[in-house]
DNA sequence: CTGAACATATTTGTAAGACAAATGACAAGC
DNA sequence: GCTTGTCATTTGTCTTACAAATATGTTCAG
């Protein structure tokens, strides 16, 4: 029987997304011996090949390890790469408890107005002008939507402008795992506007290059975020 | 003819370092494209399927991109996971630039003071107790080799005690690419306990759970380690 | 009965060959 | 010049085959 090759949908991805979505979900806990290949590639209906591929990645992921015989264990948790946007993103649709948003959240107080001091620091023309259309957008948003991509885009604007691509992709990292939890009330959209002025003052503080203006302004809009935030969760 | 087969050795593994290595370094640039999987194959000596493994793994850390036809091709800079620990690791073997080992010196300096607060506010009986045996190991350091393994250990009981697994994660990345410049200069090493009194302070500070003490500890031992490092450059 | 050396079976690591599908490049026709 | 269709190249997938490592069980000596 000559082999029969299925169509190429990249494939691997799918099997990463599976059980890298089983194990930081905790179906698959540490210490649990997977199948092994070649019974894990039958039930995932793939062939070896393409499992090795997937296993590989979630290996360098540090969510599991190998050694010949033993098969395949999931890895303790303190070995996982959690900043890895995968693994952040498995955990934010498998754990909407609030302890992970509190740590997400303590994570982004601690990078933003550091961030912003770095932007108002090093900066260069170019940048400030970007991070000026971003808030120009923001102030004429009239739909809900508009607005979102507005601020995404300054949020970007402000990070691409630290010149620091550590701070930088930590940040985005962060703010996008952030992101997925903004189910976006019906009571923050109402007034979706209310961090504009916050928003006003980053820019100006990075305009005047004033890195200690800038981080007071960005805690005061995080400070008003979990006031808001508090609020939302109250009301429902 | 018969498929030999080689002695595993996790080849995968070594061609995930040659190839990263070369891309960070810098020897291959972003928009290069890749010879096709059998020539890199061939030219690397490793079966496809080996090549295949590592080239996931690249992909997954967003150092390349491939499409069918086109090939592989480098990516952007913009896309590279810098955060993950090989990527880091690859730049810190190949660019000992100092432009690079500020933007981890500012990570740093970001990182460990709000780390130490969180510590503080958050550690328990067994952390601290944890803490203080490292820094106890750090007083009756004779030899330097004693000294590091000790500090380190104070470090990692610091950063676990934050009770936040992606402050930590971020800080042990860090931590550890900057350990790899820490050639330990004549001139360091000769008073390696100069920064014992900051430890001390530290560990004080979250003992007596005081957040805002612990940061200010901190900040201090980073400016004399700065302060250490200028001298330690001009007498190079 | 105990323990150590040995044999065996299972599992991962590697290689190689074949086919499917996508797609850039080129040629033909309008 | 532009569109359309063919073709060749490249990645994606599957299968088979073997090598090496190693956990497990077995046998034999004491």
């Amino acid at each position: 029987m000559p082999p029969k090759a299925a169509s190429p949908r990249n494939l691997h991805v799918q099997v990463i997304e599976e059980l890298g979505g089983l194990i930081v979900g905790g179906v698959l806990r540490p210490g649990d011996p997977l199948p092994g290949e070649a019974r894990l590639a039958e039930q995932l209906a793939v062939s070896r090949t393409v499992l090795r591929e997937a296993l590989k990645v979630l290996a360098a992921k540090g969510l599991i390890e190998t050694r010949q015989k033993t098969g395949m264990r999931v890895r303790d948790a303190r070995f996982w790469n959690h900043l890895d946007a995968n693994v952040l993103a498995w955990r934010c649709a498998a754990m909407p408890t609030e302890d992970f948003v509190d740590k997400l959240v303590e994570m982004r107080a601690i990078i933003e107005p550091a961030a912003v001091a770095a932007a108002a620091r090093r900066r260069d023309p170019a940048q400030l002008a970007a991070i000026g259309e971003a808030l120009e957008a923001m102030e004429e948003a009239q739909t809900l939507d508009d607005w979102a991509e507005a601020d995404l885009r300054f949020h970007e604007a402000v990070l691409t402008a630290t010149n620091n691509e550590l701070l930088s992709s930590l940040f985005g990292v962060i703010e996008t795992a952030l992101g997925t939890f903004f189910v976006m009330s019906a009571r923050t959209a109402k007034n979706f506007r209310y961090s504009l002025p916050h928003h006003r003052a980053v820019y100006e503080a990075i305009r005047r290059r004033r890195p200690n203006e800038a981080t007071a302004a960005m805690q005061a809009m995080i400070a008003d975020s979990r006031a808001n935030m508090r609020k939302g969760k109250k009301s429902s």
